[in-house]
Parts: structure tokens; sequence; C-alpha cells
RNA sequence: GGAAAUAUAGCUCAAUGGUUAGAGCGGCACCCUUAUACGGUGUUGGUUAAAGGUUAAAGUCCUUUUAUUUCCA
């Protein structure tokens, strides 16, 4: 027996079918029953677990496990290590949130030992939350055996890649500007900076400042006929870093002007230099050339002029006094405080004029770099140069007015920035220029400008001591190899990450943090000599060397290669000094990207499991990875396969030219159901577990794979899965609740022999068609990495073909009580259907589908398989495809649907027959193709007969359409005037093209000249159109006419249906089995006596009854109404 | 400031440059059903974001603009 159900519960379903591979080891089967010479290598990217999964991982996951269940259905062996990314500063702010201290606290009231602990624990707090959400959403990934970043072997097999670039040049060390968040204490990097989030609108104090211009040979131009001093005008948004500026930068070829007017704040006569087309931005039209003798301070209106106008390369080398002359040295009064050249000056705002400062800006830095401009540095402690602004964001003391001050007023306490009198340190600049008459105009303006992704305060920009990959040494390569990467969207590869590549910069590698993978170089003090360790072995060696030169104690061994243990390492030089390691730890984003080695430990360990996974086929992540670990993937593939000869020689083995991964998908965002992003903030998020326990995984699968192709954005709305589930698994589950119902009434279990195709009834051979079709698309479009394609191709043939046509239309073979071979040909098209679909549908609903194809197997044996997801994809048969099978269901469909609409249209229901339909013939097939699906038409329309008509008479009205495709390739430029002159065919034309097969036309070309086609009957459409004296439809080229004559025979043949369909109903509502034999008495009432007399023997056999008596006495019964006349039937079981 | 994606019915999505832009959902009406929570037939609903251009022909190709989103600076 097949199993029944009351009703579809998905829910229980996947809690039941989740139990079923728990017990029998499905997933381990899975890949143990494949070859492991015939590898399909997934890599998975790996989660924190430091945070609860949200709805957003079940997308993500669902498309990965999606093809790893595809390939395995393929044949192929799909191993998938798990892995959690272990370190990083979301980890380090979580532990120092829930520790309750911050970044200075480490060292001092808390050990850097301690910290870390804390942080290895933090870091899989939520791994049981995100296994059981791995299970439940049926995510097949192994988790037995997961790589973990933090782990010695993990961590040492990134020192010897890192040995690797070290020893090609391919790691330095150099000194930039970075964004640095004082908070958090540490450099961020490009991939950090891009966390939504990051950029937000804020509103900032900006400065236009005089700088007053010295006056001498270069600058003497500036002077001709101003009596006042002359200023150059530069605008920031920062100004903060006004005592910090070392120059003025501006654009070759721009035009600037000088002009005299008035200091807006000190009144003051003032003689200033801007770029031509921001002039309007600062002086009132109604000012130019007005009276400066009139003028008072604080008149609106401030008169100016126009004195002159230059190119910006006349600036150059005009030297000025410094703004805010806090710290000053020979040098800076030599070679600083001057204009330079800069390719970045625009005139979109500001002056155009660009105030610089080398260590605050990476342009500026750059800037400064190329002109020999010296920074503005004072010396610590130690002697050291630093910049004005110390690492927790505050002035230093020699700025005199301002020290101790935070720069950026985010940075002091909520309570600070309340108390009466505070004013924001860039304000009390402000107030400090205006008075010196330095201040040329103050305001706020809001723009755009990075924040520390999770302490939320502006970055600043500062300059770092850092250790740099160098990426742009490889940059060709990983350009012309990104172009064999096969991306999902193709978009994303070229344009997103394509012109990434295109504009890449070095890898800045360095984290000044305490959790993470530290950085394997040693140094001298003096930054003499230097060493990178790639091994554990190797640094053991040296430190034995260290041991012996007494620089650490007898018998040290190294645990764990976090800090602080691996800070007390101290090694020797050649010369004999003591080397300490490089304080730094290594982007995080340098573990993830590693992973295709340090997840097997190589090349210490598990050379050959490396060599058969790599590279991967296949990755998906979110499209936010995009510079994040796809980068870091490729990067370090792409320049492990330049310097190392361990990973050129696999790669020579599999014939990989560089790559980590050959296809990607990189898929979108999933949003709310109004499109806004989840956020913890607005509480619109959903929760994956609240989900599939009211739906089981399946539905939310299908849903999010069928709604939208993975890479654009998801509107995620729970409406859509209930949908999912009524339309598709509510159609799927009932076609098999069908199928069983009869199936166990007849004790089907395939034993029989099978019939073969070709002797199967039209309608089978025909699902089995559309089946081998389905079969042969969705395994295109899983190889194509469409699944959405995939989807909704088997929520379409579910829906439409299978259950709406074929077992619609099928139904009666069922019922009948012989065992005949078309009753067999049912059911086992049926269940091939129904097999078939299972296999289809794993990849995309592992529980359902399992659940179908255990169910169906259970009886019949057929498979070997204890599970679907053990099976093998459904081959597919090219013999079994019939496509003029094809359309003549299409056309049995598109009458039927025709006979349908007229019925509607005139009002008479289905369960009145008529006598005929007329369809005028098309063409000579089609006659034929009518005729092999007649049946169908007539008993879904419950129509008696078919005719055929043509058209000798020219009793059908024709029209005529041009077919555009074909004549516009046959005619071109004259398209209009020929289809002008087929719009204006008569009849006879009609009449004539279709005797002749073509008719000769002429158009009016450029005069006198006409143009002669010959018209053939492929270059038109003709379609009857109506039939006078009939109803009549259309669709396409097809017309349908539609007998409307209601003999007397026809109506009573219709009452006794009306009388079937009520009976029906009432075994029905009185729950009587489908077997159940029946006798009925119903009442002798004028308007049923003939029908019931006339149709006895076929009422009885439709309603299953032994007897139907009509009773003109009955009185009791079940009341029911046919065309308004109240009958009384009673039955009962015998 | 730069790059990319998207924009089609109230909603979710289709539409190899080819006639009158289609489905599903939702709403309304009627109908069918011895599998159905399904379905059928109608009906409702569109200036294909806007403006230009290329073409005999544009939702589709090009340009510009706008909006949303993402990424980078």
């Amino acid at each position: 027996m097949y199993k029944e159900y009351k009703q579809l519960n998905l829910s229980q379903t996947g809690k039941e079918v989740l139990e079923f591979w728990k017990q029998n080891n499905i997933f381990e089967k899975s890949i143990s029953s494949r070859s492991a010479n015939n590898p399909y290598t997934f890599y998975e990217g790996p989660p924190s677990a430091n945070g609860m999964p949200g709805i957003h991982h079940v997308m993500a996951r669902s498309i990965k496990d999606i093809f790893c269940r595809y390939k395995t259905l393929k044949g192929y062996q799909v191993k998938r290590k798990g892995g959690w990314d272990t370190h990083g500063l979301p980890i380090e702010l979580a532990v120092e949130k829930a520790l309750g201290i911050t970044k200075d606290d480490i060292g001092k009231k808390i050990t850097v030992k301690e910290y870390n602990d804390a942080c290895r624990k933090e870091v899989m707090r939520y791994t049981d939350v995100w296994n059981d959400l791995t299970e439940k959403m049926g995510y097949w990934v192994d988790l037995n055996d997961p790589y973990i970043t933090y782990k010695n072997e993990y961590i040492e097999s990134l020192w010897w890649i890192l040995k690797q670039l070290y020893d090609k040049d391919l790691l330095y060390k150099g000194y930039t500007v970075q964004p640095y968040s004082p908070k958090s204490g540490t450099g961020l990097s490009s991939h950090e900076l891009n966390q939504p989030g990051t950029y937000k609108m804020v509103k900032d104090t900006t400065i236009v400042a005089q700088f007053k211009v010295k006056r001498d040979a270069d600058s003497a131009f500036l002077f001709e006929g101003v009596s006042s001093d002359v200023f150059i005008l530069a605008w920031t948004t920062t100004p903060w870093t006004l005592p910090s500026n070392c120059a003025l930068a501006v654009g070759e070829n721009i035009n600037y002007v000088k002009i005299s007017t008035f200091n807006p704040y000190t009144f003051e006569p003032v003689c200033v230099v801007l770029a031509k087309d921001l002039v309007k931005k600062y002086f009132k039209a109604e000012g130019e050339n007005a009276s400066f003798e009139d003028y008072k301070g604080g008149d609106k209106i401030i008169p100016w002029k126009l004195e002159a106008e230059f190119k910006g390369s006349q600036l150059l080398g005009v030297h000025y006094e410094q703004l805010m002359p806090y710290v000053t040295n020979a040098d800076l009064e030599q070679n600083a405080f001057r204009v330079i050249p800069a390719d970045f000056v625009t005139t979109e705002d500001g002056t155009g004029i660009v105030h610089t400062a080398s260590i605050f800006g990476a342009d500026d830095f750059r800037a400064c770099k190329e002109n020999n401009v010296p920074s503005v540095l004072v010396k610590d402690e130690n002697g050291k140069d630093v910049p004005l602004v110390n690492k927790q964001g505050r002035f230093v003391d020699e700025v005199t007015d301002f020290a101790g001050y935070y720069v950026k007023e985010e940075y002091y306490t909520a309570e600070e920035r309340a108390a009466e009198g505070f004013k924001a340190t860039d304000v009390l600049i402000s107030i400090k220029l205006k008075t010196e008459n330095r201040a040329f105009d103050v305001k706020k303006y809001e723009h755009s400008y990075p924040h520390s992704w999770r302490s939320d305060e502006p970055i600043l920009y500062y300059p770092l001591d850092s250790w740099f990959i160098r990426t742009t040494a490889v940059k060709d390569k990983m350009v012309a190899l990104n172009k064999t990467i096969n991306w999902k969207p193709e978009s994303t590869g070229t344009g997103r990450f394509g012109n990434w590549l295109e504009n890449l910069v070095d890898w800045n590698l360095s984290r000044s943090r305490y959790w993470g993978t530290p950085l394997p170089i040693w140094r001298e003090e003096n930054g003499g000599e230097e060493k990178c360790i790639g091994s554990i072995a190797e640094l053991n060696a040296e430190i034995e060397k260290s041991i012996a030169a007494g620089f650490m104690p007898e018998g040290f061994t190294l645990e764990d290669m976090h800090r602080p243990y691996v800070d007390d390492v101290i090694l020797t030089s050649s010369t004999g000094n003591k080397m300490f390691r490089e304080p730094d730890l290594i982007d995080v984003w340098f573990d993830s990207g590693a992973m295709p080695y340090a997840q097997w430990h190589f090349p210490f360990e598990n050379k050959e499991e490396f060599a058969k996974a790599y590279p991967a086929d296949f990755i998906a992540e979110g499209v936010d990875q995009t510079r994040g670990w796809f980068f870091t993937l490729h990067a370090i593939a792409v320049m492990l396969s330049e310097c190392s000869d361990e990973v050129k020689a696999v790669n020579e083995k599999v014939g990989n030219g560089g790559v980590a991964f050959k296809n990607v998908i990189s898929n979108g965002l999933v949003l709310d159901k109004n499109g806004n992003k989840m956020s913890k903030r607005l509480g619109n998020g959903v929760d994956p577990f609240e989900t599939i326990e009211q739906f089981g995984a399946d539905a939310p699968r299908w849903y999010m794979i069928s709604n939208a192709a993975p890479w654009d954005n998801l509107k995620f709305n729970t409406d859509g899965i209930d949908e999912v589930r009524r339309k598709f698994f509510g159609t799927l589950y009932n076609t098999y609740s069908f199928f069983v119902l009869y199936a166990n009434i007849d004790k089907f279990t395939y034993s029989e022999a099978e019939i073969e195709i070709s002797k199967r009834p039209e309608i089978d051979r025909w699902i089995i068609s559309l089946l081998n079709t389905l079969s042969r698309e969705v395994d295109g479009f899983y190889a194509d990495f469409e699944p959405t394609k995939a989807a909704r191709a088997i929520q379409e043939f579910v829906d439409a073909h299978f259950s709406n046509w074929f077992i619609r239309l099928s139904r009666r073979r069922f019922w009948r009580s012989d065992n005949s071979d078309d009753k067999l040909s049912a059911y086992q098209t049926l269940y091939t259907c129904l097999i078939t679909i299972s296999k289809l549908m794993s990849p995309i609903a592992p529980f359902f589908a399992d659940r179908l194809y255990c169910d169906l197997n259970a009886v019949t044996g057929k498979e070997a398989f204890e599970s679907v997801h053990l099976a093998y994809f459904p081959e597919y048969h090219a013999e079994l495809v019939d496509t003029d099978l094809e359309e003549r269901m299409q056309l049995a469909q598109d009458v039927s649907s025709l006979v349908l609409s007229l019925r509607k249209k005139i009002g008479i229901n289905v369960r009145q027959p008529l006598s005929k339909i007329l369809l005028p013939i098309l063409d000579k097939d089609f006659k034929a193709h009518v005729e092999q699906v007649k049946e169908l038409i007539l008993s879904e329309t419950n129509i008696k007969d078919i005719e055929y008509i043509t058209d000798t008479a020219g009793f059908i009205k024709k029209k005529i359409k041009p077919n555009f495709k074909a004549l516009g390739q046959k005619v071109g430029k004259d398209m209009k005037a020929v289809a002008e002159v087929i719009n204006k065919f008569t009849n006879e034309d009609i009449a004539s093209l279709e005797a002749n097969g073509s008719i000769d036309i002429e158009v009016a070309g450029p005069e006198p000249l006409t143009t002669h086609y010959s018209l053939l009957t492929s270059d038109v459409d003709i379609i009857a159109e109506d039939v006078p004296g009939w109803q009549v439809a259309n669709l396409g080229k097809l017309t349908v006419a539609l007998d409307v004559t209601i003999t007397n025979e026809l109506k009573q043949e219709g009452i006794s249906r009306e009388l079937i369909n009520r009976i029906q109903n009432l075994r029905k509502a009185k729950e009587f089995e489908v077997t159940d034999k029946i006798s009925v008495r119903l009442s002798n009432h004028p308007y049923v006596k003939e029908a019931v007399e006339s149709n006895l023997s076929y009422i009885c056999a439709e309603i299953l009854a032994d007897s139907l008596t009509l009773d003109s006495q009955l009185n009791e019964g079940d009341k029911v109404e046919i065309d308004e006349n109240e009958i009384l039937i009673v039955i009962s079981k015998i």
C-alpha cells in the first residue's frame, strides 16, 4: 500500500525526512556512493558564528545546496567541507561589549591572553544555532570536520602562503594614509569601509580659509594694482586639518581670478584668489564694481571687483604664510607652504584650490610626495615623528590652543557634548580664524562621510605603518584570469569585479588588533634585518637558535600561535641582535581567501585532497563579497600560481590557469516585502526558524528560488511562500493523492511488464514527451546555474500539463473496474511522471521530493536507492519526444478553451451536451491533427462531434495579416507600403493567393518607379475570422464555430448530467467511498422523468447505482434543484 | 565623484528587434470537479520611469535624465 496522508503538512514532512536522513546517513551516502575520481568541488564561504543567522542565509545556502545536490544527481562526488570564520573585529567588539571594556583597557584591565580567550569563546557562541539552521533548512555541508580559522594548522598554512609571497617580494612594509578609527584604534581596510551603513550623510563645519601670499618674485604678478594683502582661498570640510596644512593644490589648466573685496567678518579690504567658475558662488552679482567707498561693515551687499585672470600654472611655486603656525621648522619654511599642481582639483565645489594636509588625506599624501613637500609633524616621547593629532583623535600639546581636544565632535561622550558652552573643535577653529582675518566663509555643509562600521563614529584619514601585499604586481594576470571565470550574473564579473581589478591598489594587510592571525615577520629593532617564518618547524628551529643565544628561556614551546604567546618569541639576527615580531595581525579576509589551502593544512598535510579539490568548480556568496571573499580567493590564487612551486605543480596537474574558482554566483540581497533592507533597527527581519517551523524548508526554498533570479534582490513576502505551498506543493501533493487513491484500490505496484511507450494512448505519449523535454530543459538550466528557470519550468509542467490536463483528462481511465492495458498504461505513465518530478525538483525542495520518491519507491521497489538524493538525474530520451504530438495536444487545449469560452458567452454550461463544432481547415495537416485528439476535445467540452469545412463557396469570412518577421527580411524599407496593400486584400485576392500559393503585388517606390513583389502564403497569416450564422471564437490562426442548437435529445442528456452531478455531490457529502454501490430513489418530477427513462443505464453507470427508481410518492430525502425544479433524492449504500 | 544593477498591471514576474505587451496572485462574476485547499471562462487593471535617437519596425538597441539598490572613492 502506498502511504496516504490526511493533508499536506510540509513542516511535519520536513521533520520526518530530516530524521530519516539522520538515521540512515543519507548525506554521507550521497558522497560515498559516488566515485572519488569524479569530483565536483565546492568551497563553503565560512560564516562567522558570532551572530544569529537571518533569512538571507537561507537564500544563500539554498543556492549552494541546489548545485551540490544537482551535481550529485549527475554522478559527481561533491564533498563540501564546512568552515567557520573566527577572527576579526566583530568578535573583538562583541567581547569588548560583553566585558564592558575598550581597546585601551587591553593589557591594562585585562591581559591580552584573557582577551583572546574570551574571543575564542565568543566566536563559537552561536555555533549550535547555526548548525540547527543548517540541518533544518536542508543544507548539506560537512559539519563534522569543518575548517576553523583560528586553529594552529590553519594559521600555519597562512604563514606558509605569506612566506611564499615574501620570498617573491610581494609582501612589503609601507607608510600610507589610511582610514583609521580612533575608537577601535585600528586602520580599516577597504573591505571594511564598504560594509553597509559606512557612508552616512553628516553636517560638518566647513571653512574657506585665507592663505596670505608672501611677496616675492614668484608672486609679484599677484600684487600688481592692489594695495591690500593678497590671499588664496581654499575650502575644507575638515578644519581640524588646517594646522597641518603644508601646501595648496591647483589645477594647472583651471582659470583663476584675483578679486578685490572686503572680508565679511572683519570688514577689512582684501584681495582674494579663486577659480573663475566659482566666483558667483561667493560674490553677489549686485556687488560687482559697487562703490568701495560707500561700503560699511555689515552691509548685505559686499562690493567686489575683478582684478585679473590667469591659469593655475602661473600660481605654481607661490609661497604663503603658514595659516596656523603651531609647528614649523626650516625644512617646512623652505619647502612647504606653497602652491603645487594636482590632477584631482576640480571647480565643482570649494574654491578650485585645495587645502592640502599631506598626512590626513590619501590624495594629499600622494600630491605632496610628488612635489617634495614635507609634512607638518612633531616628535613624540620616543623622538619619532608623529602627526599633530594623536591616535586617540586628540590634538597634541604643541597645538596649544586646542591641545587635548578631540578633532571630531563625535568622539566626545554624549554628556560632554551636551554640556553648556560645548563647542566642536571645528567651530573653535572657525572662530579663531574669523577673528584673525583668515576666514572668508564659514558654513555648515552636508556630505557623505565614512564611518567606522561598528563603533559608528566618523573615521579619520591618518598616516599608518602597514604591511602590504603587492597585488598590483599580478594585476594583469588577475584581470586576464578573471575573464576565464563564469560569473553569474556576468555583469558582476566584468563590471563590479572587473573594474575593481583594473583599478587595483596594493592590499593593505595590517591590522592593529589582538584576535587574529599574527604576521609572521620578525625584525631587528633598528629595522635592519627581517625574517619571514613559513612554518611551525621553521619557527621552532629559529627559537632553538634564540634559546642558544640566551634571548629565550630553555624549553620554550609555542602552544598557540595567537598573541600574546607569539609575541614572546624573540629571534636572533645573523649579527646576533634580537628580532621582535612585527606587532600587526593580518586582515581577516586573508584568512578566508586562503581557505582552499588552509582548510587542508596544505602543504603540510593532505596534498592529495588539495589536488583533488582545487580549484573550486563552484562557489556562491552574496554580491557584497565581490571585493571580499571573491577577491581574496582570486588574489591569493593568482599570486600563488606565480610564486609557489607547490601550487604551480597542482595547477599544472589539473590544468588550472591559476584561478581559485571556475563558476561563481553572486546573489542579491533579501529585502523585506516593501523593498527595505532587513535590519535589527527596523525590526523587519524574518526569523528563519519561525518560517521553517511554519512552512517547512521546501516552500521557502522554492519560493525564494522561483520568485526571482538569485542575483536580483528578493522582496521576501510570506504570502508568497503560502502561494507556493498551495499552488505548487498542493497541486503536486494532490496528484500523488490521486495516484495513491486508485493505485491502492487496484493494487498497482508496477509489477506488470512495462507497456511500450509507443503502444500507449496519445495522452500518455504526450505527457511522456513533455516530461522528457522538461528533463532536458531542467538539466540545462541547472548546468547553467539558472535555478529560477529550472523551478519555473517544473512548476509550469506540474500545474498546467501534468495535473490540469493529463490527470484531469485521464481520470475516467482509472475509474474503470477492468484491468485493461489502457488503465495499466495510465498508471505507469502517472507513476513515471511523479518519480521523475521528484528527481527534478529534489535539488530545490529536498524534503518533499524525497518523501515523494520514497513513498512511491517503497511500494514498487523500481529503484535501488533509498533516497532520491542517491538516485541519478533522469535521462533524456530523444526518441520519446514527439513535437508533432505536443503541437496536437496544444491544439486540443486551444480548441477546448475556445469552445468553453463560447459556451460561457452564450450561457450554455458544460453539462449541457451540444451536437457539434465546426472547424475551418487551415492546412492539409490540420484535419489529421485534430482527428487524433478529437476524443479529448469532445469529452472535455461535452460536444458530440466535430465537422470540418473548407471554404469552397466563399462562405467563411477571412482575414489576412502580414507576417512581419518573414516579410521584413524580404521587403525591408517597403514594409509599410506592402502591409498597406495586404490589408486591403479582398476575399478574391486571398482566395487567389491560397489557390496559387503566391500573388504578385506592386508598391510605389521612389517616383516614378514601382516595385514588384511576389507574396507567398508563408509571408502572410490567413485566418478564418467568421462563419456567418455561427457562434465563432478565434485564437491566433485557429477558429472554432459552435452549433448551439439544443435538440430534445440533447436537452434530456443535459438534464441527466445535472442529475448525475447532484447525486455525486450527495455521495461525497455522505462520505461514501468511491467504490460503494448505491441504490437511488427520486421524485417522479416531470422535468427529469424523460431524461431518466431515456438515459437510465448511463446514469446508473456514472453514479455506481444498481437501481434508480422514480417514485411519485417520495416525501423524504435530500432536496436538490435542477433548473429551478425541486427534486427529492434518496440514496443508500447497498 | 566613479562603477554596476534594476525600473513593465495594485503585488510578484514574463516577453529570440516582429502584429493588439502577457502569466500568476489579488478583486469581481459565473462555471467545472467520484484527486484538488486545484482548476476553467470572463472581467478589472499598462502612456513598458521620463525625454530624445537609431530602425521599414523598439518594452527590447543607443544617449540623456529621474528613482531605487549595491559597490568604490
